[in-house]
DNA sequence: CGCGGAATTGAAAATACTCAAAATTAGTGG
DNA sequence: CCACTAATTTTGAGTATTTTCAATTCCGCG
């Protein structure tokens, strides 16, 4: 686990008081800081609010909470989550470090979807009315921003593509691809990662019921595309599973 | 029809030199200069490239084409797609007069997905530089810009809601409603309108094959929910169409 | 008036779901 | 550390919703 921090479960921690340091945190370069000189990271550094510790299964904002604050995730993953008329989830987004979350409650004012933590996680709290007014003295930091607001839309849209077009088999192999991404970008393996939610939340996620989830993880094992142990995941074949991803596979249902 | 300006297809007028004004545009409620005073809509005005007429089929940008200027819709219909890798479109909206388009742009410099015009229209072209370099002096209009990118990322949300987790009669129900809203905050008619789009759209969209989109539209019309002349449709019954939206319809597949 | 795209309708097929049971894993307390 | 229990995951069999394929009808448009 190269994680920036172990993380310690005492509560007798004053993370209040910890201000959070953009410029020391490994993911300055994926985060909002990226691209800022030094003296605009400490000017960023000065309004952020503190860390906040999130507990595994613990809600970060739940819907309908007035919106206060952006969170960076400094480690850990979250869920986010909608609920529709009959009370059922619907998972919008797996996020982890150094990505954004609660740019939906901008609209209203209010929280839009609930944020739930998969394991023990810590957040940065960014007051949002105060980068609002930094904005105005920092445009390198409002045209980052657009950018990453820019990008939850396309990751959004490209969520739609796959729930919209793609059958269970691509659904699953281009969920696993994207984790592959964007652990690489982290610089963990891309090939061998551990998937922090559980089969039911994936096939949540994705559209598909948790049985569907887990004879798709059978057949891609069968196929030779990836090997399982539990959560932990490996891809053996990264090129089959994209063409299975992108619908261009010989053999859809082949069992062998 | 009570649109703004009647279509004129003539190509002679020069829309270049025709600059578009906030103040006098109809769509100013909805669109970027809500909440602007008078002087702060002269500057968005000021900056605000022209006018451009688009017709029906015609692109207003492609996808990977530079991108230069965001648009908001003066009147008219759009849709957005993307492409999958074989080929295949995913349309991941309909955007109608007030609404912005291009934003998915904003996080890579090139535009993310096509954008057609589903009838004859008319976007303002708001250049995206020049805009930042607004929000600086009127933050106001930065305010609102980011309540309206938040918005189309909530209004992803719900389509990833719909997509993961309705049957295709939820799907089609919440379309209209959800059709049957904008309408509403326009000034039209919440209970009889035409649909732009072909039913291929449609089903593209909803993540349903035309068939499905046809069959549902006869059921809807056969359980007097709605009434169908082609592609003008009357909603009768509101309630009942909120209801199979939410699931809460007690006989899902009912023929009487 | 007739051609062609769009939409409707029907029947057969397939993908993914539901229900059910078994197996595995994780969590808890002794 | 082990044993027990609860929760999660896997697997199987049958079902259902939606798709696919095909034929027909309806309209718009030249």
């Amino acid at each position: 686990m190269s994680q920036p921090l172990p993380y310690v479960p005492q509560s007798s921690i004053n993370l209040g008081a910890l201000k959070a340091s953009c410029s020391s945190c490994s993911m300055h370069q994926l985060c909002l800081p990226l691209g800022l000189e030094d003296n605009e990271i400490n000017r960023l550094d000065q309004i952020i609010g503190g860390r906040r510790r999130v507990a595994k299964d613990e809600r970060l904002y739940k819907v309908d909470q007035p919106f206060r604050n952006l969170y960076a995730i400094r480690f850990g993953h979250f869920k986010t989550y909608q609920v529709n008329a009959r009370g059922e989830e619907q998972i919008t987004g797996f996020q982890m470090a150094g990505e954004l979350l609660g740019m939906d409650a901008i609209s209203s004012d209010h929280h839009h979807c609930d944020a739930v933590a998969l394991e023990d996680s810590e957040v940065c709290e960014i007051p949002f009315e105060r980068l609002e007014d930094l904005f105005g003295h920092v445009p390198t930091l409002l045209r980052h921003f657009h950018r990453i607001m820019s990008q939850e839309i396309t990751r959004e849209q490209n969520v739609m593509l796959l729930l919209g077009n793609m059958r269970a088999d691509q659904r699953f192999a281009a969920f696993l691809v994207n984790l592959s991404t964007r652990y690489a970008a982290r610089g963990y393996s891309s090939t061998s990662f551990a998937l922090r939610m559980s089969r039911e939340d994936i096939g949540n996620y994705l559209g598909l019921t948790i049985e569907s989830v887990s004879r798709l993880l059978s057949r891609f094992k069968k196929q030779g595309c990836i090997k399982v142990d539990k959560r932990e995941v490996t891809i053996i074949d990264p090129v089959q599973l994209k063409a299975i991803a992108a619908g261009t596979e010989s053999c859809p249902g082949g069992s062998d």
